[in-house]
DNA sequence: AAAAACTATGTAAACGTTTACGGAACTTCT
DNA sequence: AGAAGTTCCGTAAACGTTTACATAGTTTTT
């Protein structure tokens, strides 16, 4: 038995598709009884309205679209939960897709979600992303578009961001004040902007404590398990290893344990370690990562609002909104 | 500048509709110059197909609908990552959806999936889900379901599960085999077939074995990190404390950890624990967790190509497959 | 008793796309 | 030169739904 349309209702009951929509609708200018019989034929055929002929028709969705890079990080499934939290409770569906990453992908995502109509669209760039036209149609679509975490500033639309130099000011802060001297910082690739703003608050912290940030000191890393693993690796075995180590996140912090346990290195004690993220697992590490926490969330939560106010609202110009997001020292005991 | 239609480029070349879908899809019987300009415009115009009208069309949406319990688990979003590869090769978007474990929306997700006409449904169940109407209802439309990892046997659909009495048995063998006597199991909810299944599989090892399973050793949780802690606190506190404990799952098997540091035991020395799922983070922890490793990216794979093999097919009635994965023991530090 | 108002329903167009069918304008063949 | 074939394009219907407009029948008002 396939699908049962309004029509089919209509003829069974010998009655206009007008009608029938009507008395799901629950109008007031239907018969009680006409509606009644409609009502029940419909539930008792599982009828379900075709949302593709709802969209044709009236050029609303209800449907968000939500770019990720991936999924399997506990910073965007956070902020994932956020944004659905908010945009179910204002009647919305979220279509949720990972780029994975991939430029290309990212692309042909945007391109399917324009297809799809979609009555706005959450993104956080890809890092191989560097051109940035597919983003930019989307505002000659109309089509509402909010940046969040990983953004950039030749896109047109509204960014949700955290305060990335704070936040490694704040590591960089709280590491000298733990008395350490020697800081490393294993940064993340250059060409992401959160990578560049956590090491220039990092610096600037050790500047205004006139610390010097020796150059084999600072090292770069992917946020692959392995790469990280590597990077801390060689990093501990220089001849002079630092005695506290800033990693870009937890999951580069995750590769400093590993290393440095494979080295018999004890945290803290001969070396301090600063996550950034705020992973459920880090109270459960040995030791409790000392990290520094983003409001994952409530970011899902505002961008979500930020988003759905301006698919709402009435005039389709729109001035880009920021939001800033103050991160958070966690103190634990890496440090 | 709203969205550009068909319609729209047919009028400013001056052709009809016919033609200009015909340049667009590249047919053979189009003059080369009118496709030229056909499809110069629009690109121009950023043309993009009303997927709206192709899905009504065609009733073919080259969608499929997921939904997961929750995503932020690792285990589900490796499976998502093994689903979405194979889908995305065949040229088919992936729409996903949380149920939060709660029915209601469960129900909900299902109705959007029908509305939204995806051509296949792949879900894992709720835990809280008791009554599966909405689920059957896909047959009678003719959608083809699959179940994964959480499926229940009174809903028609294929089913690609791990072989988790397998799982339980090789965790409990392997705990004898390594010498431990006061063996306990920190079980997951009853009421999830998965719990019972390790259950049974744990029971019939230490049965075969000979070895007494307390009753006091088996204990329930759920899977919230604060559940499981206290619940392994209580357990590691009896005046005779196991000296092995069996966690349903990784996440459980977190919290032992935790219980354990409190409490100053030694893994493995004053206990061996084994967890269930082989999270990433895993080898991380000190000690490296030894658990059972289920296949999940590869269960992924499998229940797309089911039912992309399944939607595909000329005939809609089908016989429901199952596919059992046995999982591995993933021999670390921690027994 | 006619006019006005209300009730319940039907008609038809529109949304964007695909495609079967038909046919006009050429070209090639006999 | 007529027949036959080829090339290119247009017409129109269909998918499922909503809604402005029209209208028939009934009730109320004057």
């Amino acid at each position: 038995m396939p699908q049962v349309s309004i029509k089919d209702i209509a003829r069974m009951l010998n009655i206009s598709v007008a009608t029938v929509s009507r008395a799901l609708h629950d109008r007031y200018d239907v018969k009680p009884e006409t509606k009644r019989k409609v009502i029940e034929l419909a539930e008792k055929l599982n009828y379900r309205p075709n949302s593709h002929a709802i969209g044709l028709l009236t050029k609303r969705t209800h449907t968000i679209g939500l770019v990720v890079p991936e999924i399997d990080n506990q910073f965007f499934s956070e902020i994932i939960n956020g944004l659905e939290s908010v945009a179910y409770q204002q009647g919305y569906n979220v279509m949720i897709f990972q780029s994975q990453n991939i430029y290309e992908r990212e692309v042909k995502i945007i391109d399917q979600l324009i297809s799809a109509r979609v009555d706005g669209v959450a993104i956080s760039l890809g890092s191989t992303t560097q051109d940035f036209r597919h983003l930019n149609m989307l505002k000659e679509l109309d089509i509402p578009l909010v940046m969040f975490d990983r953004v950039h500033d030749s896109v047109f639309g509204h960014k949700i961001i955290n305060d990335n130099f704070d936040g490694g000011y704040k590591a960089g802060d709280f590491l000298i004040k733990s008395g350490r001297q020697r800081l490393a910082h294993i940064a993340g690739p250059d060409t992401l902007k959160l990578s560049r703003l956590r090491l220039q608050g990092f610096k600037a912290a050790l500047r205004d404590a006139q610390v010097e940030l020796k150059p084999e000191y600072l090292v770069y890393t992917t946020f692959r398990l392995e790469d990280s693993y590597q990077t801390a690796l060689d990093l501990l075995r220089l001849p002079e290893p630092p005695d506290a180590i800033f990693a870009v996140s937890d999951y580069v912090a995750l590769g400093v344990l590993k290393a440095a346990r494979e080295l018999n290195l004890q945290i803290p004690r001969d070396l301090a370690l600063i996550g950034f993220s705020n992973l459920s697992v880090g109270p459960l590490l040995e030791p409790p990562l000392t990290t520094i926490s983003q409001h994952s969330f409530e970011m899902g939560q505002v961008t979500a609002r930020i988003l759905l106010e301006n698919i709402e609202s009435p005039v389709k110009d729109y001035k880009p909104q920021t939001r800033i997001f103050k991160p958070e020292l966690v103190v634990r005991n890496s440090v």
